[in-house]
DNA sequence: TAAAAATACTCCATAGGTATTTTAT
DNA sequence: ATAAAATACCTATGGAGTATTTTTA
């Protein structure tokens, strides 16, 4: 049985007649004949009764159209699926992203797909570096979004940068502290309370290294939530500043300090080597990309 | 894309080795590996990761393997239709019953069909012969079951008699009438209520032939019910007089009326003629001749 | 008698086999 | 160095075309 010969079963019923079908399928007579009645031999029984000039489809027939209809139809849905996956239009994407890229564009990343690509599966997980990375090698992601430092350099992961984000403190506009005459030092900023996402160990050292062991998250960060949408919220209605990476709150006021805070995100996006990547790839790397850049 | 080509696609991401999988597929490795790339090449995407000696589904070969094994599953399965069918184990009927087989043949049937045939699809209709004819002609029933001597005879209508069924005066065990003394005349049967099904022009021609005017059913019936059952019950327990085929009934007893009744129904299948029957006809016939044997 | 389907035959495209090269461990 | 996959080349089966016969309306 040959999905060409159902493609023959199902013009022939529509048409009722050999020859007809035959050119409409771009075929002659004697060959459709033949399909059709090699169809009929491997089924075990007629499909069309030869009633004079016409053919009309038997019981059997009937049943055996249908079907055979719904088979064709997947079948040509499967073959256009390579297009349409890598148009956004079809498939699955799997994405795993840490917790500062999960921070910052999980629900913006699932808004883009939800209005540029509605038919589209998009799984994303959200975890420690070293758990996304144990699902990639395993298949079970097709990619992750991570701060590529935190990565332990490995040949099996290829890694692209997608953007350096520049992590600064951020109050709203008319905060105490904008007002504030001279060099503004970390200790100042301690009066107020401290919002941040959690931060990776990379971070932790960096403003221990500039502002001392007291600037350590651990000790400093008072509001700390998963969700950086909710403590941009909070840092716009109340005095809290919100260490964070710039991009995520542009109508809230970077601070200045002294020394500057000078710390960085570096964005990646982590395949495994020598493999295909997953067709819709490119599009959720674009959307990335974009979102990042604004 | 064939379904060749698909069954390949399975056959290799089960094992992960073209050698094995040719193998497996009574293939030789080289051709093993054309076909897995001409499919590749169709759907514009590679379907396997070559990592070294291994072969490994791509994030897009995943989509693409499910969606292949429920193709071929459907197409298996539809290439083995043809036999289930006639074995009465999928597929479906569609019986149109005339009143009289209706009244003795409907319920037995669809117990039977239940029983035997669990996972048949029987349409089972009911109605009168022109109709039901009509039904047959435009191809929305696959058979009759009606009484022969209520069709016109027709070309295109091909009628195989499959029981003569006597028609007899029955009451319960015990009844007054069972005992009786002398010739039973027609006229001492009214004085008990008489029940049957709606009955054939030709039967109350026959009943009027031998009985008189009265005994026309419009004029001497005074139970009529299309289920057969439950007048049968109500003859059982009343002194009920039963006017039906005498095999519908075996507990009852058949009265002998002077002159005798006589009356037959001649019950025939229907089929087109020159028309290949539906595959599962032949066990629904089978059925039906061993009920009316009974 | 004319039109449509089936049959007989011929041919060729393509799926598959054999031999060999390339690649990766 | 070895085992596996890819490539090159060849073969043959089966699907399709042409010519013809059969069927039926």
């Amino acid at each position: 049985m040959t999905l060409v010969q159902l493609r023959h079963l199902i013009a022939l019923a529509e048409t009722g007649s050999f020859s007809r079908s035959a050119d409409m399928m771009f075929l002659t007579q004697p060959a459709l004949s033949r399909s059709i009645k090699a169809l009929e031999d491997e089924l075990g029984q007629p499909l069309f009764d030869r009633v004079g000039r016409r053919s009309e489809l038997t019981p059997f027939g009937r049943e055996v159209l249908h079907r055979a209809r719904q088979l064709v139809f997947d079948a040509d849905e499967l073959a256009a699926s390579g297009h349409q996956m890598r148009e956004g239009r079809a498939g699955t994407v799997r994405i795993g992203l840490g917790s500062g890229p999960g921070a910052m564009l999980m629900t913006p990343l699932l808004k883009l797909m939800a209005t540029r690509h509605p038919t589209m599966h998009v799984d994303l997980a959200r975890g420690h570096t070293d758990v996304l990375v144990q699902a990639l090698r395993e298949r079970r992601l097709d990619a992750l979004v991570i701060d590529s430092r935190s990565l332990a350099p490995a040949v099996d992961l290829q890694v692209v940068t997608l953007a350096e984000m520049r992590g600064s403190f951020l109050v709203r506009p008319g905060h105490p502290l904008t007002r504030h005459r001279g060099v503004l030092h970390f200790d100042t900023l301690r009066q107020y309370p401290i919002a941040s996402t959690p931060l990776s160990d990379e971070v932790a050292r960096t403003l221990v290294e500039r502002y001392g062991p007291s600037a350590h998250p651990a000790e400093c960060v008072t509001l700390r939530c998963e969700e950086v949408a909710s403590l941009v919220d909070v840092a716009r209605e109340t005095d809290t500043v919100l260490l964070a990476i710039r991009g995520a709150a542009p109508d809230l006021v970077e601070l200045v300090l002294k020394p500057a805070l000078n710390a960085q995100a570096r964005f990646g996006l982590v395949t495994l080597a020598g493999r295909a990547e997953a067709p819709a790839l490119p599009i959720v790397r674009r959307l990335m990309e974009a979102l990042m850049h604004d």
